[in-house]
DNA sequence: GCGACAG
DNA sequence: ATCTTGTCGC
């Protein structure tokens, strides 16, 4: 395999992710009064990041997006390098705070403690779960009823669950990312499904990320020009 | 040393 | 993540 950033630079950014992780707090110290979901696509060179706000049931209540020049590869255990800018300002665009954010991607089951969701939850301050369809690092057993739970452990300590979130679909990972407890980030995204594979939130972001892109690859498409 | 490796 | 049609299973 072919290095992608200097062995200098890669130790400044582990250092970054290492203070993220000093600031993350693993509690309860959220309320659900403003749910939010973000999620990142990518066109080219640039990085779309769309967010989205929920309603009572379950319904989009407001959105923002966020286009950059993407300005970092994609190297595992450095998502957030990559994807966290565009994110931060999507959610910075919305008019109204969340006050628990979902995140496509690691929380504290990371490297260094320290995936997208707690960067995020930690340069916003506010309470985040990560949510992500591949485990990066932890032991665990597969669950194979819907339904079944298996905790997610690194070094002995929890870190978060495997989920099987649906039917004829992998499970997925769950984990806090800020804010949250262990415990919370899989009660909160068991709370958020709803027949899909992912939570609402995640789902909902990824459809307007989505969206966002194609209006972007084809221009006045979309009627009213 | 070898393999694994979020999106 | 992204490139892509049909297709198998709920």
């Amino acid at each position: 395999m072919k290095r992608f950033i200097s062995i200098s630079l890669e130790r400044h950014l582990i250092d970054i992710q290492t203070k993220i992780a000093s600031s993350v707090i693993i509690a309860d110290l959220f309320s659900e009064d403003l749910i939010a979901g973000v999620d990142q696509a990518f066109m080219g060179d640039m990085v779309i990041s769309g967010a989205v706000t929920l309603d009572f049931p379950m319904k989009i209540h407001e959105l923002a997006s966020c286009t950059l020049a993407t300005s970092f590869p994609y190297i595992p255990g450095f998502l957030s390098f990559r994807e966290g800018p565009a994110a931060v300002r999507a959610i910075k665009a919305l008019r109204k705070r969340p006050t628990l954010l979902f995140v496509d991607g690691c929380g504290i089951n990371h490297p260094r403690h320290a995936g997208l969701a707690s960067y995020i939850g930690v340069v916003l301050d506010i309470p985040t779960v990560g949510i992500s369809k591949n485990v990066l690092c932890g032991s665990f057993e597969t669950p194979e009823e819907v339904g079944g739970v298996s905790l997610l452990v690194m070094d002995g300590d929890k870190v978060g669950y495997v989920l099987k979130s649906r039917k004829n679909c992998r499970p997925i990972v769950v984990a806090p990312g800020h804010l949250v407890s262990v415990e919370s980030s899989l009660k909160l995204v068991c709370r958020f499904l709803r027949n899909h594979k992912l939570p609402e939130p995640c789902r909902l972001a990824h459809d307007y990320v989505r969206n966002v892109k194609e209006a972007l690859r084809a221009p006045n498409q979309g009627g009213f020009s």
